[in-house]
DNA sequence: CTCTTGACTGAGG
DNA sequence: GCCTCAGCCAAGA
């Protein structure tokens, strides 16, 4: 084993720790990780997710758009995943973010 | 080394 | 609410 990048493993267990149903921003997993201006780095890190066993797409932008669902396997692929947890998805938005939204700090 | 791109966000108009 | 600009940092060419 290597070693770990710490910012890319941060990034990777919270995504693990997001609860089913729920989703997150990239800024909120930045912001707890102590780079709250390093969104893109998280975004990137879920690039690198391909990898992983990490639920990439309970992650979305702040607006809770499907901003990455591009870079899954297919194109309705992330949607699929998240409707298959109870969340409403409709054109790449998810519907009602701001009640399923998940904080990393505990929902503080 | 420099330049561009990118799964982002916040501030300003 | 929308559009534009700037900041952020890593990877690829």
């Amino acid at each position: 084993m290597e070693k770990s990048d710490n910012f890319f493993e941060k990034v990777y267990e919270v995504a693990r720790l997001i609860p089913h149903g729920r989703v997150t921003s990239y800024g909120a997993i930045a912001t707890y990780l102590g780079a709250a201006r390093s969104a893109r780095m998280v975004g990137w890190a879920m690039n690198n997710s391909g990898a992983k066993n990490v639920p990439a797409h309970r992650v979305v932008n702040r607006i809770g758009l499907l901003t990455g669902k591009q870079h899954f396997d297919g194109t309705n692929l992330m949607q699929q995943l998240l409707e298959s947890e109870g969340i409403v998805v409709i054109e790449n938005q998810i519907q009602d973010f701001d009640k399923i939204f998940w904080n990393p700090s505990g929902e503080l």
